[in-house]
DNA sequence: AACAATGGCGCG
DNA sequence: ACCGCGCCATTGTT
């Protein structure tokens, strides 16, 4: 076994391999204000925890105070989670010299101040650096409170910071019951009382996270607590400052946060839906799916399928469409020869003539489309706007990707013409237009990059069509004389083989995809064409997996040790964002060489579109909203007399920055105005 | 009842 | 041994 032994954290029974070197102990204590102690045990005068900013006066001091320090930590307590429909109550504020200010934010409005206001443009002053842990949650609701877009600027998350130093990371941990997997792997904490922990040694209590704050009158407990998150934040900023400099990732450090006021519009704005279409569409495809159900378990009856008796169900002789198990069952029952029952394989059958599979892909397609799409859809529409407020995280993938949920804005249907009239049903609203705009074929244009390989990049200069390029390549063809089917094909090639995929892949995803039968000779030979034509993405492969013979030092921070390094097999993209490989399992496994092909070239297409949003959120007009960004695509809503301005704005900060990130590679982009999502 | 694993499928 | 996600229902386990 040639692989590199990552560490593990701490305690595991694995832990003595681990190679413990302590470069520096720095006390965390230091950075703390004096009396930390003291506001943890409870014991001390409140006016030693936290001063009370309930005043008009008192609340000026305290903005004051902040200016002259040029940063504050910043903590919001709220009625609910919801910044559409809850309220800001309570706003904590800290200083370096540990002074904490707790303001009550309902207080000072009845007194004829404007705290939201004054944190609205506090948000937005480049000289003051505005800390926080998960600032998306407090800044949502402070932009929400405005009727103006807030360019807030100089901010720092102590959420995102710390993931940018982990990603990736994976610590192995015992199940904590009996299960099949008796390791299990896990990223580490990233909450507020998590870091905390990690690298001052303070436990925070949550106890009154989820109290009251609409109470009449807040309790002195309630404000303790707002307190004691809020005075961490200065302490961890100082570590994370560090430690992102150590790692050399304040960039990507600072790429996130310039991202992070665009993802609240995103959030805050939400995607336009015909209600009333998307309702006649659901009941439409429901009614559908239950013809089709009908028609599926009747047939199976018929044919004699018996139902097994399940543990914990109740028996019904139906065949259950939605159990993979039935349907294997008593699809072998029948005669046909197989082992699972995804797409791929009932496409076959039903292409051989069982109309039974055609039927039930098309009752796994609709029901999907019902249950799983429209009708949550509806379930999830903002009662304040009748907006799809999908959430948005900028962090929680390896690779440095957005994920999305509730609901994921990111698997939105678009294939086919029923994804199409799926995607219709986000319609701009009158007197508006959707700006979409997507990067193309970005993910060769970052390979050509990563490889520097002179065929593609010189492609790409020339405006050439890569898959065509490719097709011409594998057939000998000239580039005029390629088939539409034939660019298809390669492109499969091209996104199969840049990321590592064998000719046996090859094979059966252009039977899969195209219905081309392959031979497997002939998979070989395209692959072998392929790496010929463009050898230096061959390089590039080779490049990567030596990287899991050269481990890197990668510091990390804890309480107890201070700063600390460890030997690590990171990757990393062409803006310099990190990913760490720990093991996964007993036999310390890597990342499979295909993860390292292909980690770098989507991490930087992260990058990018990141990039791209802080720049456009920055051009906007107050009355053009950023609304979607889907890894390689952003939508705007915007007025229909703005919409083309829109459109070129777009289309010009994705060439420009697209085009600097991946110099001497040229970036390209496709934008259009749209009535709706589908067009 | 709650949790874990799996298969399946939507998107890039 | 092609990468990255989230979400659902089923099925088995605790």
């Amino acid at each position: 076994m040639s692989g590199v032994i990552l560490w593990l954290p701490g305690e595991t029974a694995l832990a003595p391999l681990v190679e413990k070197s302590i470069l520096k102990k720095r006390s965390s204590q230091a950075i703390l204000s004096q009396d930390q102690g003291e506001v943890l045990s409870n014991s001390v005068p409140l006016s030693h925890v936290y001063i009370e900013a309930d005043t008009p006066q008192a609340w000026k001091d305290a903005l004051q105070e902040i200016r002259a320090a040029g940063i504050c930590g910043l903590d919001l307590e709220t009625t609910g989670l919801d910044p559409l429909s809850s309220r800001a109550r309570l706003c904590q504020l800290s200083l370096p010299s540990g002074r904490v200010y707790v303001a009550d934010l309902w207080e000072l409005g009845r007194e004829g101040a404007s705290p939201l206001q004054d944190l609205g443009q506090l948000s937005e002053r480049s000289d003051i650096k505005k800390v926080g842990h998960n600032l998306k949650f407090d800044l949502s609701f402070i932009q929400a409170s405005q009727n103006r877009r807030l360019k807030m600027s100089n901010l720092f998350d102590t959420m995102l910071a710390s993931q940018v130093c982990w990603a990736g990371y994976d610590s192995l941990q015992r199940a904590d019951k009996a299960t099949k997997n008796f390791w299990k792997t896990k990223t580490p904490e990233q909450s507020l009382k998590a870091l905390a922990e990690r690298h001052l040694g303070i436990s925070l209590s949550k106890e009154f996270q989820a109290s009251n704050w609409g109470a009449d009158t807040l309790s002195p407990e309630q404000k303790v607590y707002a307190a004691k998150d809020v005075k961490v934040l200065l302490p961890l900023h100082e570590i994370l400052m560090e430690l992102l400099q150590k790692n050399k990732l304040e960039h990507i450090a600072e790429l996130e946060f310039t991202a992070l006021p665009s993802v609240i519009e995103m959030e805050l704005t939400g995607l336009p839906l015909d209600t009333q279409a998307c309702r006649s569409l659901m009941e439409q495809k429901k009614t559908q799916a239950q013809v089709l159900l009908q028609k599926l378990q009747a047939e199976a009856q018929k044919a004699g399928f018996e139902a097994r008796r399940k543990k914990g169900t109740k028996y019904s002789p139906l065949l259950n469409p939605a159990s993979s198990q039935d349907v294997l069952v008593f699809l072998q029952a029948q005669g046909y020869d197989i082992s699972s029952t995804g797409e791929a394989a009932l496409k076959e059958l039903a292409f051989n003539g069982c109309s039974w599979a055609g039927d039930l892909l098309q009752y796994r397609k609709t029901s999907k489309q019902a249950n799983d799409f429209l009708e949550k859809w509806l379930l999830k529409l903002s009662p304040i706007d009748n907006r799809l407020h999908g959430q948005y995280f900028q962090l929680s993938t390896r690779a440095g990707r957005f994920s999305s949920r509730e609901p994921n804005i990111q698997q939105v249907p678009k294939r086919g013409e029923e994804g199409l009239a799926i995607r219709r049903l986000f319609r701009a609203p009158p007197g508006k237009k959707l700006v979409k705009a997507d990067l193309s074929g970005i993910e060769l244009r970052i390979m050509a990059r990563l490889s520097q390989d002179k065929t593609m990049i010189e492609a790409f200069q020339a405006g050439q069509d890569l898959h065509k390029l490719t097709a011409s390549k594998i057939s000998g063809l000239p580039i005029e004389q390629i088939t539409k089917a034939q660019r298809q094909g390669a492109k499969a090639v091209n996104f199969l083989l840049i990321y590592g995929g064998q000719p046996e892949l090859l094979q059966k995803r252009a039977k899969e995809t195209y219905g081309v039968d392959m031979s497997l000779e002939e998979a070989k030979e395209a692959h072998r064409k392929f790496f010929q034509t463009y050898p230096e993405v061959a390089a590039f492969h080779e490049k990567q997996r030596t990287l899991k013979r050269l481990p890197k030092n990668h510091y990390l921070h804890n309480y107890e040790k201070g700063f600390y390094s460890r030997q690590a097999v990171t990757t990393q993209t062409i803006s310099g964002r990190k990913r760490i490989w720990g093991q996964r399992e007993y036999g310390y496994t890597l990342a499979s060489i295909n993860q390292l092909y292909n980690s770098p070239s989507q991490g930087t297409g992260a990058d990018l579109l990141k990039a791209i949003m802080g720049e456009v959120y920055s051009s906007l007009p107050d009355e053009v909203k950023m609304i979607g960004s889907v890894h390689d695509e952003l939508i705007l809503e915007a007025p229909e007399a703005l919409a083309q301005d829109m459109a070129s704005l777009l289309l010009g900060i994705m060439r420009r920055v697209g085009s600097e990130l991946l110099s001497p590679v040229p970036v390209d982009a496709e934008v259009e105005v749209l009535d709706s999502w589908g067009g």
